[in-house]
DNA sequence: CGGTTTTGACCCGCGC
DNA sequence: GCGCGGGTCAAAACCG
């Protein structure tokens, strides 16, 4: 399955389509625009042009809502079919056949993938720290579990998440023919986070990625997206930007925190540096935290909402609009 | 040249 | 105490 094909979350709230044309017709050639308004109309007809410009944006709006919310409906409803394939194969593969005391303690395998917190106390000192002392000071921290379905053919131990790894080490286990992968968070150099990415025994196109800690610095799409202004809109950030072909507004619905999964193929490609770059959507099914329909529904609602409410939103139609406006016009006839 | 990856060696906990 | 196995180190290779 790959969502990429059915579900878009780059809305492309394009001003353009808004111009003038099918509403009043007989009132006014095609050719007209604001400017003509302006000038060859009362100012109560102007008047009545906005309004019905308005109008025309606020039933937009509204359409778009309802297509963000088929969108989100549609994305459940794949994701809750991949989740039933994916717990088939997790439950095989979290059966206890671990002997090591750690791994049990930690709760994965109870087929439970949330946060699992330990108390998470997580210590102030650095990797280079910890790897000098004894390793009694065992890890409390959150640790997660990730599953990423990948092409067959794709043979690296990449898993796209908003971070940036470093690998420091591969190593074969008993219980699985592939290698797993060992990597550390180098986005930030005192974050404690580890990562480990090994392929599935069962299901080799399935990546089962073990965070362990938490991170303490924002994923790097967040620092680096400021070429362009950044919001968020409920939980679900978004950016806008102004381009030739107007405002664009792009909902960046890949920021879950959550253990996410993902059914299709994705992740190959990139080197290790990879996992910067979300615009390329992950196409990811959270694994264990399940959103229900009705907290998917407000998000989606509060989202509308906010798009409609927001200063910045309308700031950019207003940009939009004029822009269009001049963009029309002869200068100076404003 | 600096950052990343590779990979063999080493460390350490656990079971016997 | 010994061996096994997972996790980490660190030097060399690689890469942009």
């Amino acid at each position: 399955m790959d969502y990429s094909s059915c579900i878009s979350t780059s809305l492309d709230l394009n001003i353009r389509p808004l111009r003038v044309r099918d509403e009043a017709p007989k009132r006014e050639p095609q050719e007209s625009n604001f400017m003509d308004l302006g000038l060859n109309t009362s100012a109560k007809e102007e008047t009545g042009a906005l309004v019905e410009e308005l109008n025309r944006v606020s039933a937009e709006n509204k359409k778009l809502t309802q297509m963000l919310t088929v969108m989100c409906e549609n994305y459940n409803t794949l994701r809750s079919q991949v989740m039933d394939y994916m717990s088939k194969n997790a439950e095989k593969e979290f059966s206890p056949s671990k002997k090591r005391k750690s791994d049990s303690s930690n709760n994965i395998g109870d087929n439970n993938v949330n946060m699992l917190t330990n108390g998470a106390s997580e210590s102030s000192s650095t990797d280079e720290d910890s790897s000098k002392k004894p390793r009694e000071e065992k890890i409390t921290a959150k640790i997660s579990r990730l599953y990423v379905r990948t092409e067959a053919s794709d043979t690296g131990l990449i898993v796209k998440d908003g971070y940036q790894w470093r690998k420091y080490g591969q190593k074969v286990t008993r219980d699985n023919p592939c290698p797993r992968a060992y990597f550390k968070c180098s986005f930030a150099p005192s974050c404690p986070v580890k990562k480990k990415v090994q392929r599935s025994a069962e299901d080799q196109a399935v990546l089962v990625a073990t965070y362990e800690g938490e991170h303490n610095h924002p994923t790097q799409t967040d620092e680096t997206s400021g070429s362009s202004r950044c919001m968020a809109i409920g939980s679900v950030p978004c950016s806008t930007s102004l381009n030739s072909s107007g405002p664009t507004i792009t909902l960046d619905l890949t920021k879950s925190k959550s253990p996410i999964v993902s059914p299709s193929n994705n992740n190959n490609n990139n080197n290790t540096s990879n996992n910067s770059n979300n615009s390329d959507i992950n196409k990811i099914i959270p694994k264990a935290k399940t959103e229900s329909p009705e907290i998917q529904r407000f998000l989606v609602e509060q989202m509308a909402s906010s798009l409609t409410k927001d200063p910045s939103f309308t700031a950019a139609l207003a940009a939009a609009i004029s822009g269009k406006i001049f963009h029309q016009s002869p200068p100076g006839k404003w």
